[in-house]
DNA sequence: CTGCATCCCAGGCGATACTG
DNA sequence: CAGTATCGCCTGGGATGCAG
């Protein structure tokens, strides 16, 4: 079981929130971008998000789905039906978050090229020159 | 060594760049965005960073300076002074990144109360109600 | 001042198999 | 369909110490 330190999170609220940190490491994650920007358009299964995640994991979609959800990012929806059918939506705050998202991948697509080129002559450069 | 793979670097830049998730993960990933937003003024030392980076060690600074830099995201220009002195600057395609990224954090700032109520709320109800 | 090297551990993450 | 459970590798990342 996780089972959260419920004193540490009391703390955090009396406080000042998470650190920033801590909430774009959970915001823009590896997985939580593609999660994120997939369930934008509307709920969407569980299935159809690990189809549209290339590369996710069964067990990462679950995990990252769950913490979005504790971080008040994700609404799940539960239809109580045979097959089971389960629906994810963004709440309000993320909808607010999707379009940095977007702006982001957005980035990423325009620059992978040169990225890539980056890294090929940064490699070159220092593996000649120790 | 890292040593990194010649032979991969080269099949992407073939191929058609790097796969987003990854550029994503770098450029998006716990301490890069930190250092983006903390260099975007001009060029910054390594210690301001360290300072300014909240919670970054020396050796992850490091770490990330060198993969931002590898990724053409950062120039480092060392000065052979004595004592030392390096400035890192934005490229061109990270200040593009920049302003995607200050989105990112302003939304963090006006958000982690929210988030760290979401988180609480969840954990009353997930530790009652298992 | 600006790092790199080393040790070391917790946690990320994939693979696989099982369930309501 | 939508997960949970378990195992095991590998990396992230802190601590510390040395070097140019």
């Amino acid at each position: 079981m996780p089972e959260h330190d419920a004193a540490a999170t009391a703390r955090m609220v009396e406080q000042e929130g998470c650190p920033i940190v801590e909430v774009l490491d959970h915001v823009a994650g590896k997985w939580a971008i593609g999660i994120i920007v997939a369930a934008a358009p509307g709920p969407v299964r569980f299935t159809e998000l690990e189809r549209a995640v290339d590369g996710i994991s069964r067990r990462m979609l679950t995990l990252t789905l769950r913490r979005l959800e504790r971080d008040g990012l994700l609404t799940r929806t539960v239809y109580p039906t045979v097959p089971p059918k389960v629906e994810y939506s963004l709440t309000d705050m993320a909808c607010e978050l999707h379009a940095s998202l977007l702006e982001l991948t957005s980035w990423a697509e325009r620059h992978r090229m040169a990225i890539a080129r980056a890294r090929a002559a940064y490699d070159v450069a220092h593996s000649a020159a120790g």
